[in-house]
DNA sequence: CTGAAAGCGCTAACAG
DNA sequence: CTGTTAGCGCTTTCAG
């Protein structure tokens, strides 16, 4: 292995200065500095980041912990978003799965302990509230997806709200007026945000809100839940007074709509206009004709809470943070026309 | 910070004995042992693996080098499989997202370098030969999904072969002849080796194969290739001698499928059955009727490419490795029925 | 079974 | 602008 002194040794400079050269130190003249880094490509050096740690007591890695959400389709972006981010400071993640156990949880955040990890993203599968207790962690924390209950820590979330009113907007603007939605489960803060965006739109169209419209497209609980979109737009579509057009809690509620138009003979966008939510790809360009929806800004959110963590102290002070909100764009495809 | 001689302190003994007890060396005595666990226990010590490492030469670090595969829907099961085999090794992951930019990934194996990871895994979003030049990382490597040229090293890969023949062998069970075949691209790997499964399928079965019922789903070239599916689709359905059933290259091209037969006004599986590929989880059991496939095994993979990686000297000695191949289940849903 | 001494590769602190 | 000295926290080596 190819140490500092052995670079130094062969620049005929000391230790001290070619750890100037390899970090950037300006206290070093042009010509030392060349000649240092020649030696050092040559020589293939990589500084050893081990010594690096232990003497700075800080190091050059972030920790992502997860609930499941750096494994779910819908949420790896979080994890794209925060590499993104870590690339140009020469930075990198330490990626840690819980699973949703609260031991193996406990046993991470002693792994980034003792990895002197300089922050963690701590993101989850639900946009929900966590306190967020870490007896074994001291560093700086930023939650992704998820906000504590009393504020004491920076977030960054989706704006539900707003995604929710892009929805019944652009379904009002192209002049539908009898709108089914088929929600999220109704436990879910999603779902709750979500019913206030729809709300403003109709209001600020001048449209009757009908509260009978609204039905959950799953049962059971929350991370026990059982789709049956399928059933229920069969039931919607069925009925008298069927809707023009659907908004989806999600693009998999949109994919079941899409069957259950399907099998009673009506038409997408012709005889029923459809709006998905979270813009996952693999279901919403692939569908035919493709999917209008709302995307999670998950890469977004991977991205400032780097971003957020890196502008934080080592010990925050303590303070309160309120949310950043993220907008949820709408992504117009084919699935929704004008009336 | 509580170090080990704090510990030591504490518990009266040497700093070596506090090291033996966190390493379980076994040559301490139970009393001592205790004692100090106690110590440990009540400081909340928690050894720093930058002293560590520094001081063995290696670290409790495995790498991950993607090119997107960490961060697709497709294949995110490897990371959670790789995550799930370290978990009992008390060891994590270290993730680099090259998203192809030979630059990034060489800065990336650097930084492999300087964290003195114990080992990597390299895994492709595509099934595929792949010759790696690691001029800067000298330690074990071990392949998933992809494989080396000049079998230089382990790998992991899927059995497309067979599940090509799991595909082709259950529907002629079910006693379908006039079977239609979405492939992926032709230059990809996978589309050869299932073609030779669904060859041997037929062969066994005795029924003669012909191959203009095999048609390409997409269009363009690998990675920047175009979905045609839908069209291709409703070709081979509105044609004279229309299959009864349809074998995907994947998952999206059933969700495509599936739509052309409701063009069509054709019921899945009443009129024609349909049989994809990956078990996309988010596609196929949402699909209604849900999807009949054949799973791609990336969570076993990721768990495979560490177990081996685990068993490898730091130095392989030159060697030949076969790619050690994993099995593509059948995964029965109701997109298929017997005729 | 336990301890003392030395040093891994780097950078902080201080000189010059 | 450059060098010297010391030491981060741990484990290796060797001695009891």
């Amino acid at each position: 292995m190819v140490t500092l002194r052995d670079v130094a040794r062969q620049a005929g400079v000391s230790p001290k200065t070619v750890s100037r050269v390899v970090n950037d130190d300006p206290a070093v003249s042009a010509n030392t500095r060349d000649a240092v880094m020649a030696i050092v490509r040559a020589m293939n050096y990589v500084p050893d980041e081990a010594a690096r740690m232990m003497r700075t007591a800080t190091s050059t890695v972030v920790g992502l912990m997860t609930d499941v959400v750096a494994t779910t389709p819908y949420s790896v972006d979080i994890v794209r978003g925060a590499q993104q981010e870590l690339k140009g400071e020469g930075k990198t993640l330490l990626i840690a799965n819980t699973e949703g156990d609260p031991v193996l949880e406990r046993e991470y955040w002693r792994m980034f302990r003792a990895h002197k990890v300089s922050g963690v993203v701590y993101a989850t599968m639900y946009h929900r509230p966590l306190d967020l207790r870490t007896p074994d962690f001291q560093g700086p924390i930023v939650l992704a997806n998820c906000y504590s209950g009393n504020a004491d820590r920076p977030s960054i979330v989706p704006d539900d709200e707003r995604g929710g009113y892009h929805q019944a907007q652009h379904l009002l603007q192209l002049g539908h007026r009898r709108i089914g939605i088929l929600t999220l489960l109704p436990a879910i803060r999603a779902t709750v945000l979500r019913g206030a965006g729809y709300r403003k739109a109709f209001a600020e169209a001048g449209v009757s809100y009908d509260p009978a419209m609204e039905v959950p497209a799953f049962q059971g609980s929350v991370a026990n839940e059982r789709l049956v979109a399928y059933d229920v737009a069969r039931d919607m579509l069925g009925g008298r007074e069927r809707p023009t057009a659907i908004i989806c809690g999600n693009d998999k509620v949109a994919l079941q709509v899409y069957a259950a138009a399907a099998s009673l003979g009506l038409s997408i966008p012709g005889d029923l206009s459809v709006m998905g939510y979270d813009d996952l790809t693999v279901i919403a360009e692939t569908l035919r004709p493709s999917l209008t929806t709302v995307r999670l800004p998950y890469y977004e959110i991977g991205e400032l809470a780097v971003q957020t963590l890196t502008g934080m102290p080592d010990r925050a002070p303590a303070a309160t943070f309120e949310p950043v909100l993220v907008d949820c764009p709408l992504i117009t495809r084919e699935s929704c026309r004008p009336i």
